[in-house]
DNA sequence: GCGATATGGGAAACCGGTGTCACAAGCAAG
DNA sequence: CTTGCTTGTGACACCGGTTTCCCATATCGC
């Protein structure tokens, strides 16, 4: 009987397995480890314990030793469960079959000791990496304090916001360009615009490719139809209800978000119009809602979940790929979905 | 100069404060442990160090040390991307100023060896506990599981699963019978069903509810006024399409959830129907959608942030609360929310 | 047959905390 | 002045891995 038997209930631990399979602790971890200076004897028959006894590596006790753990951080403060749920998606397919577990994050923006929460979190955890998504992603002082404490980090956005290894973005400007060229293409020519919230980078994106799209057909319009919008249907029912009081009012509106361009729709039944006849709608992100809705919405679509992988491909890649530097692609092209809610303007 | 200096850039560790302190090791454990066998002076000189150092002891080696690590679960194959976003928000404000993080596993219920997934998850990462959302927390075989590795869980659900230390549950039956109710005293005797999928607890207690409510009622109706869905979007269409065909056709559908409702609103809509005037219909959840579609949906609120957080409080409660055996409740109650998709029957 | 060189494998230190126990100091009781 | 108890603190083993270093053996060239 030897001294130290393994405990009923409780997991074999490695001394167990060097124990049986008579060899010592190091040689069951270079077996673990996939260590080539091994002979093929003492591998097969260390392996033979490891499967019989079910012997699973303490990850403490690993991340102890490594000085490293293996949990990627999510950090969020995105209202939008679709997109969020997605993030974390894309994230957990990146890290399916390794070693590395997703923890999440979600902030308040609105607290003022936001930023010190973080690093709490940053520093208690010590996790091996964080994703930041946007909107919270743009924030620098965020960026420069994952960089202070050493904590990896790669940032979502809607334009470049750091150097290509920290960083995913989309390109939303040319997007929403193309997006409202689709209209111009239509024929419509007074278009509306709901912006997202001020100080958000996807916002400011999203309104540099319709000024852009604009300028390039040599459109001009009223300051009045950008109406203000913070990315809930709500605010983009009153953004609708302000930009349809014009006269003349806009033939197509084009909202910041799906989430608003729900509420824009909205605005138009309440009001006896038909969509698209009467007005057309194009939103962004293509959220499910955006194909449930009646009609389908023409949206653009954000890849957000497969710059959500690859934020994580970035993260991790140093460790899986053993130093390869492949380089995962730090921009992602988001498309135009043609549903129903466009049609050419109403003959006036 | 001491031998063993703090490297930089790297944390400080219990060392250096030990040192810096003029104290030991265990006292400084002592000191951030909160124990109260200690004298002030030294209280007070620790932790100037561990102030000024910002010294953060590492998660790593204090799981190892304790054999317990501050990782709870959430598993979860809901497709819903609003209940599952919930569901951490509720566990998250549960061990929100705890030691306590989320790790999530969303797990793909068609996957033959899905369970032989979640044991490798359990197994390897050594969870404090997990919490199981529906539909998966369904599964006994699940449950099994857990409590051979020895991890604690917590089931939500929509019936009494489990012992109650086990379980957080929503009352669905009585919920759906209060909202039938409610559309026969509104004047229905036609109301259409449509069901979640087969094998869903969630989908049996509320069709129990529905029938529960007919019986109280003395209503027969044909078996036909039953349509089956799966909780998409899409499924709800279907059903409602089947049921709208019937003649004569009901005046009221309720379906299970409210992505489903969606679809039966939206099956009403292509026949030129108005809700509510030429059909009423309750959902069920009161996701955002629910108040976001028009009309907006007469639905059951289902509490299920508020269970959540409740599953990850009996979780961690052994910990925090030491011992105190506080008994969360493990039923929770669904409200019918009235909003104006629900009207009278048409006088035919 | 000899030393030089790979190669497989073990002993012990270490990662950064916590638990156990011993011990010293202070103080009351005998 | 001992004895005994309480209180505050430290030494040391331990959690379960990895790393460093070193030795034993097998292989090789001469």
């Amino acid at each position: 009987m030897a001294a130290k038997n393994r405990e009923n209930g409780s997991q074999p631990t490695i001394n167990d397995v060097a124990r049986i399979a008579g060899v010592s602790k190091k040689t069951v971890s270079r077996v673990v480890n996939g260590s080539p200076l091994l002979n093929d004897d003492t591998r097969k028959r260390v392996q033979e314990v490891v499967k019989q006894l079910g012997y699973v590596p303490n990850p403490q006790a690993r991340a102890l030793a490594l000085r490293r753990n293996f949990l990627i951080g999510l950090v969020h403060d995105n209202p939008n469960a679709q997109t969020v749920l997605k993030v974390q998606q894309g994230i957990l397919e990146a890290i399916r079959d390794t070693e590395f577990e997703l923890v999440v994050r979600p902030v308040d923006r609105g607290m003022a000791n936001m930023l010190e929460d973080i690093r709490q979190f940053l520093e208690r955890q010590r996790l091996f990496g964080v994703v930041l998504m946007p909107p919270i992603s743009e924030n620098d002082s965020l960026a420069e304090l994952c960089r202070q404490i050493g904590c990896r980090y790669v940032r979502m956005g809607s334009a470049e916001l750091d150097e290509p290894g920290n960083m995913v973005a989309s390109n939303d400007r040319e997007a929403v360009r193309d997006a409202i060229k689709y209209l111009i293409d239509q024929g419509h020519s007074r278009i509306g615009f709901v912006s997202g919230p001020h100080g958000f980078r996807s916002a400011i994106e999203r309104r540099l490719g319709f000024e852009d799209a604009l300028e390039a057909a040599g459109i001009k319009q009223p300051r009045s139809m950008i109406a203000d919008g913070n990315y809930t249907f709500e605010s983009g029912l009153l953004a609708a209800e302000r930009l349809l009081d014009l006269s003349p009012r806009p033939t197509a509106i084009f909202a910041s978000n799906d989430e608003m361009a729900t509420g824009v729709l909205q605005a138009a039944r309440r009001r006896g119009m038909d969509v698209p006849t009467d007005l057309s709608i194009v939103g962004f992100d293509d959220t499910p809602i955006a194909s449930h809705i009646w009609p389908p919405l023409t949206t653009v679509r954000w890849p957000i979940a497969t710059m959500a992988r690859s934020a994580a491909l970035k993260l991790t890649m140093s460790v899986t790929e053993g130093e390869q530097e492949v380089d995962e692609p730090s921009m992602f092209l988001s498309t135009l979905i043609r549903r129903s809610s466009v049609a050419p303007p109403p003959r006036d």
